[in-house]
DNA sequence: ATAATAAGTTAGAGAAGGCTAACAAATTAT
DNA sequence: ATAATTTGTTAGCCTTCTCTAACTTATTAT
């Protein structure tokens, strides 16, 4: 069994290699908040354990048995934001710090009920997909809506971002998931985008809130 | 703030107090399963910190702000056991493990969810009580059954264990909380008590397990 | 009252996970 | 091509929580 603190380093390996492909320690560093040479230290650990591939001075790769760890992580994070959100009422900008607690819990049962009152959901509150109990991820592959160009109509389907900030920004914003958003324009300068959604017929972003955007 | 390990032995500390009056570093360790030097080590850290009251070679008792930090975990270990049973539909043989991990978790919005979707429940699913969120417990006040007598007819209200073991003896037995039960006979060799219920009409318990069960 | 047993403490060590300081390798810029 | 910068590693130390071995105090039994 993985410690508490070995499933961090899978969760966040697993998802920063699919937010750039190659994951350095540094990226690792900086993501978890931990300095380098601990990151070293714990990638010889979870070589060890035949966790990761890992040469030194190269970038770190999951194994498959590290991959499948990192992913059942995941589904547990994401099966209890729904939860949070779908049966317990908070709303999506209060439940990553708690599901990043719970989804250490050891207990297959509680997950398992959870999937199951939930009706095995296959996004999570932040359109994030949820993998299956055997590992499988339903592949959604979303556009950056900063990538996004001049006269486009797209639909807001998931966050690259859950923290609690960008979150209550969007709820001022009255922009939820599944929301059609139109581009009236882009600044050429710094991708600044003017679009209208709903009711709101003119509203400003700027590109660090669009990169965090993925639409379809 | 206390680590989970502290926190643990708080609990302890507290839970033991309740069945004992004082309590040694050796009842400590053996309930926690953790050696006695452990044990000292950690009352020393803990009365530094002055959430006992620690002589060596004396009982150890916990201070006001300890009691205060005991309840506080207590009042999450049974909200969770109360959600789990009612809300996610766990039988009550199933909760205490998880429980005992949902406990740590640190955010007080989350219990007071779980307390506001349960009703703000006195009692979680073992019948122990559920202290309320200024650390005020129902102090309802049970007698064990070993200690009743012939022809007696009492109402089963608490478990004194909450182990999966006991739990699944119980059910085999189709005996729940609530229920009424006539002491037909108590033989005075070993304390095996001869029992009418429910549609019961001749059980036997031996004292192992009558030691167990409160009732009023 | 003293011997035997149980309980408690001290000392010292170890695993896990974190850090800083110093150095080495790789990358980027001139 | 070399210098400057960034990235990564090694070495050594710290804290938290655990242990065993050895010793001391307290309790129980004769």
């Amino acid at each position: 069994m993985n410690s508490l603190v070995e499933e961090n380093y899978l969760k966040a390996l697993f998802t920063l290699s699919n937010e750039h492909g190659e994951v350095n320690v540094n990226d690792l560093s900086k993501r978890l908040e931990i300095k380098m040479p601990t990151v070293t230290s714990m990638m010889k650990k979870l070589a060890e354990k035949e966790l990761v591939h890992y040469e030194k001075y190269r970038p770190v790769r999951l194994s498959e048995m590290g991959k499948k760890a990192a992913i059942h992580i995941i589904r547990k994070h994401r099966l209890t934001e729904m939860f949070l959100v779908e049966v317990m009422g908070f709303g999506w900008e209060e439940v990553h710090d708690i599901a990043e607690q719970i989804e250490h819990v050891k207990s297959p049962a509680f997950f398992n009920k959870m999937d199951e009152i939930l009706g095995h959901p296959s996004f999570d509150p932040h359109g994030s997909p949820i993998p299956d109990i055997n590992g499988n991820i339903q592949g959604e592959q979303y556009r950056k809506f900063s990538e996004c160009t001049k006269g486009e109509k797209v639909k807001f389907m998931a966050v690259a971002n859950s923290s609690e900030k960008f979150l209550k920004f969007l709820n001022s914003k009255g922009l939820s998931l599944e929301t059609k958003i139109e581009i009236l324009s882009v600044e050429p300068f710094d991708g600044t985008m003017t679009v209208t959604y709903g009711d709101r017929t003119s509203e400003v972003f700027s590109k660090v809130v669009c990169d965090k955007l993925l639409v379809v």
